[in-house]
DNA sequence: AAAGTAATCAAGCAATCACTTGACTATCTG
DNA sequence: CAGATAGTCAAGTGATTGCTTGATTACTTT
């Protein structure tokens, strides 16, 4: 075997003994401070004997120390590569997690987003001030009665406005009626821009006749 | 199973794809660059299906990312934690490799060190100069005849002395014979300041006896 | 010396892993 | 469309791993 291959070998042993969740419990553990085998036990609820093991294998790649002091042997960090080798590994894991509920996220809501939301559920969200309504509908429309608190955002307007609605919140969007395209467009356009939005099922026609409030 | 316990998962997760030696031989030539599949068979010896899995391994956990273009499929890193976790690994193995070479060589020494020096075989390395040979006995045996080149340190003049002797090559130290305590002390003395030190197997007289040259 | 405690060792099991082989999919080119 | 190429998938095999159980060692206390 080459002399490289020899030396992967070698780091290939350490991530080996940082590949097993018990093991980097241990590790969490004697960040803290010195501790006996006994006590690694009751704190990760494993048996003793298998708590020795996995101190083995760590002593065997030198990221523990062990030290006998009467009947107890109590194992340490040697030093703070440890701690930087696990924190390495948690960066990493924590970018590529945060990767996937992004993923998983924009998944979900791309379903989620093909269905509308209920004019109830609507309002009932809207009085908690947790999503943003906006009305796609030409001005004239808009002026002549809307949501309370929706913003008009003309769809021809959105991409010079879009600046004005909050990334955070979720962004309903409502047009004539359920099947009116405006809606369907800027939820399309929003949800490229990275909105989180949904259409309201029917429009603005139909919220009224429901005798929903309205606003002039 | 706890919140916890789930996280060091994760962590483990990135762990364990750091450790195999092949995939830490990807990653390392990753590190210098893009490439496809083919170009890391060919680099890393593997066959391209072997390869191929290690990378669907190392993407599974965020370690490298892919883009297709054409025929190829271009792995690369996505970003320097990773190299970040693999220095991490490299550093833990390197100290602790470093660790045990030291063990291993004070066992080997001090195995060895028990071992006196043959005549023959001092007078050919004196030769080549990687030795000091050293004479504890008192002054007037010392004038009256040493071995060419040694130094004169009666072993009761050892400690304020030992500082003209170089720590870097191998000091053999020799009184008048095979029965003679001097030389045993002052190997031990000299082993305890960290020399690496033997005995001559015989003493002066022996030397003497078998023709070797003799300096006054 | 005997009893008791902390830790390790040893054997065994199911699960997982690395690697191979051969088939399959995706993409480009003639 | 057929043929070629890059990459992946799927199944199988031997080796390794994590954990359990019960025995054994190391040390202390009585």
């Amino acid at each position: 075997m080459s002399v490289k291959k020899q030396l992967f070998e070698q780091f290939a042993l350490v991530g080996k003994a940082l590949s097993s969740a018990s093991r980097l419990e241990l590790l969490d553990y004697l960040a803290q401070g010195e501790r006996h085998v006994d006590a690694l036990a009751a704190l990760s609820g494993l048996t003793k004997a298998n708590v020795s093991q996995h101190l083995q294998t760590l002593k065997g790649v030198g990221l523990v120390t062990a030290r006998r002091e009467g009947l107890n042997v109590y194992y340490s960090l040697p030093d703070d590569l440890v701690i930087d080798a696990v924190a390495a590994l948690r960066s990493v894991a924590e970018r590529h997690q945060a990767e996937v509920h992004r993923l998983v996220d924009t998944y979900l809501k791309a379903k989620d987003s093909l269905e509308p939301v209920e004019a109830e559920e609507l309002w009932r969200r809207a009085a908690d001030g947790v999503v943003t309504v906006i009305d796609v509908r030409p001005a004239e429309e808009y002026e002549a009665g809307h949501i309370p608190g929706a913003i008009h955002v003309p769809l021809g307007e959105l991409e010079e406005r879009f600046r004005s609605i909050p990334k955070e919140k979720e962004v309903v969007a409502y047009c004539r009626g359920p099947y009116c395209v405006l809606s369907f467009e800027a939820v399309a356009k929003l949800r490229l821009m990275g909105y989180t939005t949904r259409r309201l099922k029917n429009g603005f026609p139909e919220w009224k006749r429901d005798r929903l409030p309205v606003e002039i």
